[in-house]
DNA sequence: AAACTTGGTAAGCGAATACTTACCGTTCGT
DNA sequence: ACGAACGGTAAGTATTCGCTTACCAAGTTT
């Protein structure tokens, strides 16, 4: 399919890891201070955690008996990077296409 | 959950609809056009369009009995705007995180 | 107007996946 | 060293979701 492969759009297309996601942004946090926060079990935050990991959009320390995770800038860039390649491109379609047909049929 | 609500990350998690998005970046296309480049059927590409429009990453136009798609750029400067606030945030939390605490456990 | 082209929608199916409970390993405190 | 805190993993389930076939509506052509 030729498609790129960008892990952080699969994985920020789920809710809870955008939850988890927008929660890191503010601030490091524990596994278990994560799941008080959400409404889903902590097990389920591991999970998510994992998939936002290989996407290289989390990055995860211990401390103590504690798994502290915070954003992984690496996933971030290629992300806005994949947004940013098709921006140019958009835009010029975009007015093109307008250019050509005015008349819209939303 | 206090989420964003950033419809294109969920329309873009999806592989096959980045592949339709790809190519509408490139130039604008009929529904057709797409499905005979992608390994699905037609209405496949179409109920992966219904979600793009919802997500505003493409708008459509009917020309005779074609429907042509192209890329909205709205959505598509929703998304770029969403990584963009936490970009910042990202970095200050990881520089911050680092100097605290410069062992890390990968 | 009849036939063809094009595409959206409905219904149904199978696969992916997000969630839960149960269990186990690791680390800290007393 | 024992118990508690913390978190990853396994197994199982239920919902979501992407896909197909079938059908229908709208537009074009001759």
């Amino acid at each position: 399919m030729n498609t790129y492969r960008v892990a952080g759009l699969t994985a920020l297309g789920d809710p809870t890891r955008r939850a988890i996601f927008e929660r890191l942004a503010e601030r490091p946090r524990a596994v278990g201070e994560l799941a008080a926060e959400l409404p889903v079990s902590r097990p389920a935050v591991s999970q998510h955690l994992k998939v936002l990991k290989q996407a290289r959009l989390v990055t995860d320390r211990s401390v103590g008996t504690r798994r502290v995770y915070q954003l992984d800038p690496d996933g971030l860039a290629e992300l806005r990077g994949y947004l940013d390649h098709f921006w140019d491109q958009a835009l010029a379609g975009f007015k093109a296409a307008v250019e050509h047909d005015p008349k819209e049929s939303k």
